[in-house]
DNA sequence: ATATTTTAATTCACTGGTGAAATATGAATC
DNA sequence: GATTCATATTTCACCAGTGAATTAAAATAT
């Protein structure tokens, strides 16, 4: 019990001992780091684990979702593969496990015939709408005890440190 | 270019429209939790690509720092394991391979001989004064822009969710 | 003391995801 | 209008991480 507030512990300490071994390192911003990489990765096991007994994973998730949520139910492999940041293998993988199950369609696009249109079916809404309300009370607690303010404000920060992200990201593939 | 502004806003119109469908849905805690992750992901990937010149993964990397901070530099497969979120097996593998390039040593325990002790290298302590210096620059502009009351802010934001996300954790492992 | 249960680490078979090459269509250039 | 170049998807071979079973050593119960 407690795992993520013992590993925080222990990130403390151990920061705060490499800070002392080198100095020059911006000891603040990489407990942050931390603290975003820890949290995000328990909250994807959260989801994971809530995903689980329907049998899908967080991408096959998302990639439903996104479909779910287009006023025409509609997209591409490719555009599917910017919003849920996967690559282009994994989407096929993900077309596939999707179809078999007949959560989607794929056919072939009529304007550009090298783009694939992937559809969300009558059971994929279907599949959403029973999904989603179980996940509403975990959420809920996920940010209980925070304030309007506590939430508007951690909107923000994450949406700043999201832009600060887009540039460093840039400069990566330039 | 500005690759998670736009999963972002996109994210932000879905929502809206899913919770024109689904009005029960938390909305505000639905952002912030896809927030959540999009960055979290982001930032890993960020940091993989500052690691992958040095042949390193995220958590063949963590384990090392954690090795590194501490005073006497030793740990135990099962010990890494709670603070590095891996499995017993994972770390198996990631021994194995911080061993064959000769940045930590594992022995029998003295105590406890079921118990391997890990111990960083003085190689493996070169490593990583040789990795975290140019790591900082990018550290810093992460955080650009960020007031030290937006620090802490985030700080305490992250670490009440990190609260939060303890109590959820709990009920799935009682 | 011996038998049982628990704990630590490893091995094996599998899933999810990635990079490089292949395929096929479309757009641009000569 | 043929050739070159760019884009969308798929296939293949590989890497990282997981769950179930295995082995060995402690701890506990009988």
């Amino acid at each position: 019990m407690d795992r993520l507030k013992q590993c925080i512990a222990m990130m403390d300490e151990g920061i705060g001992r490499v800070s002392g071994i080198i100095p020059q390192m911006p000891a603040d911003e990489a407990r942050l780091c931390r603290l975003m990489l820890m949290l995000g990765q328990d909250i994807e096991e959260e989801l994971e684990s809530e995903l689980k007994p329907n049998k899908l994973n967080h991408s096959e998730f998302l990639t439903l979702m996104i479909l779910y949520s287009r006023p025409d139910g509609i997209s591409t492999p490719g555009e599917l593969c910017e919003y849920t940041n996967q690559g282009a293998t994994n989407m096929t993988r993900i077309g596939n496990a999707l179809v078999k199950r007949g959560l989607i369609s794929r056919g072939s696009g009529a304007s550009d015939r090298r783009k694939v249109v992937i559809r969300i079916s009558a059971a994929g809404r279907r599949m959403v709408q029973k999904m989603l309300p179980p996940m509403f009370p975990r959420l809920a607690n996920m940010f209980g005890g925070f304030s309007a303010t506590d939430k508007r404000q951690l909107d923000r920060l994450l949406r700043k440190l999201a832009g600060n992200l887009d540039q460093l990201g840039e400069s990566r593939h330039p």
